[in-house]
RNA sequence: GGAGAGGUAUCGAAGUGGUCAUAACGGGGCUGACUCGAAAUCAGUUUGAGAUAACAUCUCACGAGGGUUCGAAUCCCUCCCUCUCCGCCA
């Protein structure tokens, strides 16, 4: 969410900026404008009268011991209360209408994100290693995964429905494999572990910004309220909502591994085979509360610490820049990292790193304060998959496989699986 | 799921319709005094949000949201959460 007053205060630069990402909210931000100027004119009324009500109910007692005649003063009183409970209502109408637009309202994207339309305009930062070679024909995933026996769609697709895999024998180890070795990389990193609930609530979902938004790209269960994860983003950033946390405690670094869900609604068609695009799928997520000051270098530090599991798994993969009209709706400047996939003959996202700044600890209320004098003050989150575990399966499963279809496990996941080789 | 108890600041806890809710009382933290230093003791200080040019002033917040009333922590309704016992369950 952004804030009001920094909105008040610097309408024209907001509307270029958040315009920058290829819609135009000009007429809301007007609007979100005339709202507060609205809202102010009726709070300075209402408190006024709520004032001189205290003022007169504070002397009641006193004139009843007196033992005046009261029925003026109630007359007075009533005429009021009457006021302030129409301005209360004016003010609720107001400040609905405000939140509702604060809430529908994109971060504004930072100085050093590229102006572009889509993906297309995205900046390419570097790359690692070169696209895998092969002197045969290389099999995509779905197929090397059939061959093996160790990934199962179809039966997925009877026991649950499209985009869910049954992971078998080796498949299933090696899926467990590279999240214990994610977990393990990063809590070295100095991040600490957290496993979260995969059910969250609707607070939840609308302190990290999925919702009100977009409800229609997640699960929602069906005889509570609670929606299932589509990231673990949303539980572990919601740990601290309406906490306020110590200065010297920050920056505090979390990896959890989740389940993640997602409804994919209106990606139809889009990536049908393989792992790339499931309903339900695995991943080790990063993420960090930090100052102001500092967010923008540890979305750095975050970035390279995702990288970090690709290098020892020795998977090429390059880091992309987001363009403005490319990026996501909470984030203020997100790195991609792209890992190269044979099959598609080019790199596939398979982790996105963002920095929020204040716009998610501003929804979800996380602040934190040093000294006692000190105000409280929003904290900056950031997050990132570190890395997307089905998407990672894949790559290895593509770019480690051999003329025979069988698989070399890389060096670093040798010991999680107890082989060498698949197949 | 059933029965009961509860949710007030940093913690414990009092307040059951008004005139001491920043909030009694007790503990903790911080600052100062005493001390070579510490302990003990004494004094002071310790919530957040909003309106405003304002660290002046005013308004709001007693789990959340409604209602009754001139006035609600207190009375009524709905919901959430915690604890104890029972049931069920991995």
């Amino acid at each position: 969410m952004l804030d009001i007053k920094y909105i008040r205060e610097n309408t024209v630069t907001v509307k270029e900026r958040l315009n920058t990402r290829g819609t135009d909210f000009a007429n809301l931000i007007d609007r979100a404008v005339e709202l507060d100027t609205k809202r102010r004119e009726v709070i300075f009324d209402n408190e006024e009268q709520k004032a001189k009500q205290n003022t007169v109910n504070r002397s009641i007692p006193l004139m009843k011991k007196e033992g005046r005649d009261l029925t003026d003063v109630f007359e007075e009183l009533k005429t009021i209360a009457g006021k302030i409970k129409e301005d209360d209502r004016v003010l609720d109408e107001i400040e609905n209408e405000l939140e509702s637009i604060l809430l529908s309202l994109p971060n504004i994207p930072d100085q050093t994100v590229p102006v572009g339309k889509d993906e297309s305009e995205n900046t390419e930062i570097r790359r690692h290693g070169s696209p895998t070679e092969f002197t045969f024909a290389a099999k995509p995933h779905w197929d090397l995964g059939k061959a093996l026996g160790i990934l199962d769609p179809e039966t997925a697709a009877k026991v649950s429905g499209a985009r869910f895999h049954f992971y078998k024998g080796l498949g299933a180890r090696l899926e467990r494999s590279v999240i214990n070795y994610f977990l393990d990389t990063h809590t070295g990193n100095g991040y600490t572990e957290v496993f979260p609930p995969f059910m969250v609530n609707r607070d939840s979902m609308r302190g990290t910004g999925q919702l009100p938004k977009f409800e229609e790209d997640a699960f929602r269960i069906a005889n509570n309220d609670y929606f299932l994860i589509p990231t673990a983003e949303v539980p572990v950033t919601n740990m601290f909502r309406n906490d306020i946390l110590k200065k010297s405690d920050l920056p505090i670094k979390y990896c959890a591994y989740s389940a993640c869900f997602r409804a994919e609604a209106g990606s139809a068609g889009r990536d049908q085979r393989g792992l790339i695009r499931q309903h339900q799928f695995n991943k080790v997520e990063l993420v960090k509360f930090c100052e102001p000051e500092n967010s923008y270098d540890e979305l750095e530090k975050l970035t390279s610490d995702a990288c970090a599991v690709l290098e020892g798994l020795a998977l090429p993969y390059r880091v992309v820049l987001l363009c403005t009209g490319d990026m996501g709706f909470s984030s203020a400047k997100t790195y991609d990292i792209e890992v190269w996939m044979p099959s598609y003959n080019r790199y596939v996202e398979i982790s996105s790193c963002s920095c929020f700044t204040d716009y998610q600890a501003r929804r979800a209320a996380i602040r934190y304060k040093g000294d006692v004098k000190d105000k409280a003050a929003f904290v900056h989150t950031l997050n990132g998959s570190g890395v997307a575990v089905g998407r990672t399966v894949a790559a290895i499963l593509e770019n480690c496989q051999n003329a025979d279809s069988s698989i070399t496990v890389p060096e670093a996941l040798r010991a999680y699986m107890g082989t060498d080789v698949i197949g």
